[in-house]
DNA sequence: AAGTGATGTGGGAACGGTCCCACAAGAAAC
DNA sequence: GTTTCTTGTGGGACCGTTCCCACATCACTT
C-alpha cells in the first residue's frame, strides 16, 4: 500500500537494497552501476512511482533550469496580446528544446514585486518583455543574474536587447505606399514613448522625406495640407483608439484628399479602416490602409490588411538561446539584436489594376 | 566588496552578529526578535542584498507555491490563442493574488513529458487545459497531486472540471437566430471530437427542434432542403477552414435560400463571413452570421460579429481558486463547474429595421 | 604471495533554509 | 533567596538530492 505521497531517494534505495549513492547514480545516470543493481533500482522506481525532487536537485546543483519571463504591460490582454503572445509561444518552444521551464509573470504596475520573486533564486535567467523602465533594469542589474530584454525601451548599451528593426520597417512601409502612387498620407501614430511606435514613425517620415515629399516632423499633431502629410499621435494603441481618432479626423482626411492611411500598428490601422468602411470609403479603391505587426487578424480582415511583419518567432527563439549562452557564462553575446521587418502586401493597398484580387462589394 | 553572487542565511547572520535561527526569524517574520537585533539583521540584508532562496525554503516547507499550467494543443497559436490566452491571463492574475507563481508549458504532442516535468515536485498543483486525453489524466491521477481541468474532453466524474456551458450557449444562439426570423440555417460545425464544438452544435440543434423546426441530425454533412437546415462539419476549426468550407458550399447556401450562418466558433464564422462578403452578400441585410467565443476580433470585424461569449475570466480565476482549495486539503470542491454563455448581439445579425446601426456601403 | 589496478558500492558532507527544543537571563512570586 | 515564569536567542536536526572520497572485491601481473 503506497499511501505515502512522495518517496525519497533513501526509501528507494532501501527498497532496492542499495545505498542512496548508488540509487542516485542510476537515477541521474552518471557513475558506475552494475546491470543487476541498475535493474533492481529501476524496478523499485516503478513500484514506488518514484520521481526525483527537482527542488532538492536544484538546491545542490545551484541551478534550476528555469527561466523567468516577465511581461511589463499595464493593460489586458497581456499574454493573449497578438504580438507578445506569439513571442511567448516561441519562448516556450525554444525553452522546451533547451531543457528549460518557463516561469511566467505579468507585471501591470511596473512594480518590482514579480522581479523580486524571480530573484529569489527560482530561475537561472530572466527575459524581460515590453515597457521596461530604467528602475527595473537598474534593480535587476544589482543581482548578478543573466537577463535579456525584449522590445524594451531603455537605451542602456550594457543590456542585451532583442528588438525588431522598426526604423527600417517604417521606411519600407513608406516606400510601399509611395510606389503605389500615394502622395497625400494620413499617419496614425501610436504613443511616442514606446520604442516601436516612435521608431516606426521616424523611419517612415525619414524615408518619405528622402523620397522628396518634404515633411514637417512634430511630436504632436501636424497638419500640413500643402504636402498632404498629416500625423496624428495617439496616447493609446488599441483598436478603439484607431476608431476614435479616425472618426475625429475624418473631416481632415477627406478635406486634404488623403489616399492612404499608415498606422504604427495593426490595431490602430484596423480601427481606422473600419471607420473608413463605415463611411462608405472603399478600401483599397478610395483609400489604402497599412498597418504594422502582421497580427493574425490582419490577414483575416475584409479586406485583408497590408502590414509589416515582425519576426516574433525569431525574437522569441533567440531570447531563449542568447539567455542560455549568458547562463552558460558566455559574455560575448551581441548586445543589440535586431530582427528584420518585411512588408506583407495584401488587399488593403492593392488596387485592382495593380494585381488580380477577389472582388469586393459588386452590388 | 560583495563580489559573491548570493549570500546565504549563515553569512547574513554572521554579518549581523546573530545566529541563523535568529536571522531566519527576522526574515520570515515568525518568532521573537528584539528591535535592536531586528534592526541589525535588516541592515545586513541591505548590505548583502540578501534574498532568501526559494528553493531551500520549498525544500523544507515541502511546498513551492508554484502552480503548473499545461496547455495541450497541437497547433500554434497556443498562448496567443484568443481564448486560451485570455484564460491564461486570468490565471496569472489570480495566481498573483493568492501568492502563487505560474509554470507554463505547452504540450503539442500530447506526450507526458511536460506532465512528468511538473510532477517532479516543482509545483503544488496542476491546471490542465484543452484536449486532455484519458492517458494524461490517468497518469496524473497516479501521483497524489491536486489538479483541475479546463475545457477538457474527458467525462471522468472524479476530475474537477471547469467548462463553459456550451450546450446552453448553443441553445441561446438558436433562439437568437430564430427570434430574428431565420428559418433556413447554414451551420458550420467544428471538429466533433472537441467537447465544445459538439456540445454547442448539440445545444443548437436541440433548441431548433424544440422551436418546431424538425432537424435531422447527422454526424456528417446533412442536407435537408425541406427544412433548410444544413450542417457541415469541419475537421479543423480555424479561419481558413471557415473560408474553405463556405467557398465549397456557397452554391448550396444560395440554392437553399439560407438567411443565416451559425458557426461553433468565431474563427470559422469570420472565415465564412469573409467569403459571403467577397461574393457580394451583404451582412446582415442578405444573410446573418453568428459565431461563438466572443474573441477580440469579433467586435472589430466589419461588420461586428454577433457571438456567444465564454466567461474566460471566470474560468481562469476559478481554476486557480479551486486548485488552491485542493492544495489546502479541501476535498469537497465541486467536480463540475460550468460557466454561463451569453449572446453578444452585434451588427452581423442586426437588420437595420431591428435597430439603428451605422451604415454599410452606401456607395 | 604480495602488489597493482580496475571496478563497483557505500558513507557522509554539503546546499540554504525552517523550526523544535534547550537554555540563559531577568522579572515576578512566594 | 529560591522557585517559577517570561522573553529572547542559539544549537542542531532535517528536507532530498549530488558528488567526493574511501573502501571492498577480484583479476591480473611480477
Amino acid at each position: 500500500m503506497n499511501t505515502k505521497l512522495n518517496h525519497s531517494l533513501r526509501e528507494l534505495a532501501q527498497l532496492a537494497g542499495v545505498s542512496k549513492s548508488t540509487a542516485s547514480r542510476v537515477i541521474s545516470g552518471n557513475g558506475y552501476a552494475s546491470p543487476e543493481v541498475r535493474e533492481r533500482v529501476l524496478r523499485a522506481v516503478d513500484e514506488l512511482r518514484y520521481k526525483p525532487s527537482a527542488v532538492a536537485r536544484a538546491m545542490v546543483a545551484r541551478r534550476t533550469y528555469n527561466i523567468g519571463v516577465i511581461v511589463f504591460r499595464d493593460k489586458l490582454p497581456i499574454v493573449s496580446h497578438t504580438l507578445y503572445g506569439r513571442i511567448i509561444d516561441e519562448i516556450l518552444m525554444a525553452a522546451e528544446e533547451l531543457g528549460y521551464s518557463i516561469f511566467l509573470k505579468t507585471d501591470r504596475e511596473m512594480s518590482l514585486r514579480s522581479t523580486d520573486y524571480m530573484l529569489e533564486q527560482r530561475v537561472d535567467g530572466l527575459i524581460l518583455i515590453s515597457r521596461l523602465q530604467k528602475n527595473v533594469i537598474d534593480y535587476v542589474k544589482n543581482f548578478k543574474i543573466p537577463y535579456v530584454m525584449v522590445n524594451g525601451s531603455t537605451e542602456d548599451p550594457d543590456v542585451v536587447h532583442l528588438v525588431s528593426n522598426d526604423e527600417a520597417g517604417g521606411a519600407r512601409a513608406a516606400e510601399h505606399l509611395y510606389e503605389r502612387g500615394h502622395r497625400r498620407l494620413f499617419i496614425l501614430a501610436g504613443p511616442g514613448e514606446h520604442r516601436s511606435h516612435s521608431l516606426r514613425l521616424a523611419g517612415f517620415l525619414d524615408r518619405i522625406k528622402q523620397l522628396g515629399l518634404p515633411v514637417h516632423r512634430s511630436p504632436r499633431t501636424l497638419s500640413d495640407p500643402a504636402h498632404g502629410i498629416t500625423v496624428v499621435e495617439s496616447p493609446e494603441s488599441g483598436f478603439d483608439s484607431g476608431v476614435r481618432l479616425m472618426t475625429e479626423h475624418y473631416g481632415a482626411f477627406r478635406a486634404q484628399g488623403c489616399t492612404a492611411v499608415f498606422s504604427t500598428n495593426d490595431m490602430l490601422a484596423l480601427g481606422a479602416m473600419k471607420v473608413l468602411l463605415e463611411h462608405g470609403v472603399r478600401v483599397p479603391e478610395d483609400a489604402a490602409v497599412m498597418g504594422y505587426d502582421n497580427i493574425e487578424l490582419a490577414a483575416m480582415y475584409h479586406p485583408p490588411l497590408t502590414t509589416v511583419s515582425v519576426d516574433a518567432a525569431g525574437i522569441g527563439r533567440d531570447a531563449v538561446k542568447i539567455l542560455d549562452r549568458l547562463i552558460g557564462g558566455e559574455g560575448d553575446v551581441p548586445r543589440l539584436n535586431e530582427y528584420a521587418s518585411e512588408v506583407i502586401v495584401r488587399q488593403s493597398t492593392t488596387r485592382k489594376e495593380d494585381e488580380a484580387c477577389s472582388g469586393i462589394g459588386n452590388t
